[in-house]
DNA sequence: GTAGGTGTGTAACATACGATACACAATGAA
DNA sequence: TTCATTGTGTATCGTATGTTACACACCTAC
């Protein structure tokens, strides 16, 4: 997590925490959050965390949305998930506690409102409040069910339906049915190629499920993508 | 969990757990999980826990192997991972403090012996223990990396490749390079059909990396599989 | 023995997808 | 303007894998 120019926990601060918070956690231990923690905004498109970086602070996403991302042993781009609004990074948690370099890449994909933690309170918060407790072991079992609902995306469903699902996913997370990305970038996070999705959204264009211009690609009735 | 003919906690249960678990908990934590938890041994291919069932006691494999699964929307088997000695199932940890029935289903694969901990000491240990603490993390993080590797090998991979890493995998698992499974069996794990296996299995026998009979499969020269 | 279930070999075919190659449009910088 | 870069359309082809179908071997029960 890059550490600099932070806000310092102030009095705004606090009522901003605890309008989106609240609902999570106790009042004292937003206040803890509060005295320890940073906000901190990002533009669209930075790197948060790079792979090998060491890590001094969990995010919390308190607006916008992270894509988290990680690379195999052959350089291969691997997509984990994306974060919104009041989730936090499992991965990240663990190298948190256990390895002190991050293993993952996580990027803003809008402009995104991030709480740090200081890594050192997450184990002690651990013992002290529930609410904190239950919620980092939750954040850790939303992504194992992501994971698993993604193998099984991938594994049962053809590419069509993955390139459907994903454009309906990627609309209801920008709020924003004018989706701005290349057929590259498509392919890369779908693990194809350029010219599959092509071929595909060429397919999806002739029925009227989208229309595209050059890295723009409007999705229409939101409907039609269930059949 | 299956409740029932536990072995109450005793002396020689004490001396057992010590042996195998001193390395990962300190002497305080080990004679809390001697009071509390209990320990069974199961025969090969016995159901722990099914999708459905409520979940009483948290699992730490302290022998043998246990295959993890659940079933999508349509029901779709999806091997999750494989449980070994010293492991815990993650998603279970999750069915213990949040939901109350269990979202897999664990079945033995060879015979077990599985310390069962009732699911209201997690959350009381991991305030008092780091050691347990650190355990629980450590099990998330374990099965997250290796959704992450599952899903690199299925998207990266070859079927050919994804069957040999099966294959060695499960030799390495069960201790013993002759394996009893069919055909269909591999196939499921693997998220393909029986005939593009025999087809593959032929393959393999050609290269004289395999020999197989009825329901018996003979895994050779190790080395070989780098290839 | 026979019969029924299960596991395996094999063939013929369909098809989704990857690989490669090339043309060309849009964009933006020089 | 020109040029390089990036994004997209399209064709051609190879191939891995799924689908379906059928024969037959093995095993167990009767």
């Amino acid at each position: 997590m890059i550490e600099r120019d932070f806000i310092p926990a102030d009095k705004a601060c606090f009522e901003k925490l605890e309008a989106k918070l609240s609902a999570v956690f106790e009042p004292k231990t937003i206040d803890e959050i509060c005295r320890h923690g940073h906000l901190k905004t990002y533009g669209a498109d930075k790197i948060l965390v790079d792979i090998g970086t060491s890590i001094k602070y969990m995010p919390v996403v308190l607006s916008g949305s992270i894509k988290v991302m990680t690379e195999d042993e052959n350089g291969n781009e691997l997509l984990l998930y994306y974060l919104e609004s009041g989730e936090t990074c499992a991965v990240t948690l663990n190298c948190c506690t256990v390895e002190k370099k991050s293993t993952v890449r996580a990027l803003t994909e809008t402009e995104s409102e991030i709480l740090l933690v200081p890594v050192e309170k997450i184990e002690e918060w651990m013992i002290k409040y529930q609410s904190w407790r239950r919620y980092i072991l939750g954040s850790y079992n939303q992504r194992l069910n992501e994971m698993v609902s993604a193998i099984d995306n991938i594994v049962f469903h053809s590419l069509e339906k993955r390139l459907i699902r994903y454009l309906r996913e990627k609309v209801a997370l920008k709020k924003n049915s004018v989706l701005v990305i290349s057929h590259q970038d498509i392919a890369d996070d779908l693990y194809t190629t350029r010219v599959s999705i092509s071929r595909l959204m060429r397919k999806l264009e002739a029925n009227k499920l989208i229309e595209q211009q050059r890295n723009r690609i409007t999705v229409l009735e939101e409907e039609k993508y269930e059949a």
